[in-house]
DNA sequence: TGCATTTCAGACAGCACGTCTGCATCATAG
DNA sequence: CTATGATGCAGACGTGCTGTCTGAAATGCA
């Protein structure tokens, strides 16, 4: 049995967290901010991890400039619910709920996260009641 | 830059998840239920996986008895907790927050689900007020 | 003792992933 | 237009993970 490629890789996502921090960019920039005075073949590996970022559509190429302008095509919160179905669906048969259930149980929650999300569950409650009464 | 290794593999939680469902057994059964049977190399390969999975602690094996009786040492919960975490070292600094609030946002919660959770909230406060008291 | 089963150590192939090389392409200066 | 330097692109490569497999030693049993 094959082994499934990850859809983001290590050295990918560090790219794509320099795009989120540091918007749109060419391939020199992302290139020196990573490696400081690179040199050609460390170029060519950012280039390589943009391209890759590119097929898997995380990341959009502007080729109407020159140099080719890159910027992140789905947020970090995206990646993030990307990440935890993943989980979901190796551990919880595709399940959201038992993740949900353990980070509120487990995690040190501090009184503003609790309030906050006792506010996100009441806006769920508002938003169901309308969906039921239309 | 070398790649990680995964902490627990595909193959691996496979048989995980037999030891979970179906409590402690020998390495016969295990590659039986995984295979159907199994052959020589069947049978070898899913020692080997329990080897790999001892040495990283989530199988306790039993030399007592004879064939070895192999049990897991963690718990589904356990494992999605070490999941969790490591999705927000990558993508959030290590906090879980993002994670919470991200599923509570997006997740298809049913009626029982909000209940549950509002639930667990009140208990957290509760504890809360305990501990500030002493 | 002979036989079947299990354990153990190690080898192996396939592939993901980061890296690197060579050449084509483009923009700009002179 | 040509020279020059930066950029784009296609492909190869090494390392190491991962699942699989082989062979021999160890164990229990008739």
């Amino acid at each position: 049995m094959p082994r499934a490629p990850q859809d983001v890789t290590d050295a990918e996502l560090a790219i794509l967290q320099r795009l989120w921090d540091e918007g749109p960019s060419s391939v020199r920039i992302l290139a020196e901010r990573s490696y400081g005075k690179c040199n050609a073949s460390q170029h060519a590996t950012v280039q390589k991890l943009l391209e890759r970022l590119e097929a898997k559509g995380c990341v959009r190429r502007d080729r109407s400039t020159w140099p080719h302008t890159f910027s992140s095509a789905i947020g970090r919160d995206e990646l993030i619910g990307r990440q935890l179905q993943q989980t979901a669906d190796k551990l919880c048969a595709g399940s959201l709920q038992p993740l949900i259930s353990h980070l509120v149980r487990s995690a040190k929650l501090s009184e503003e996260d609790r309030q906050s999300l006792r506010g996100v569950l009441a806006n769920l409650v508002e938003e169901n009641k309308k969906n039921a009464k239309k």
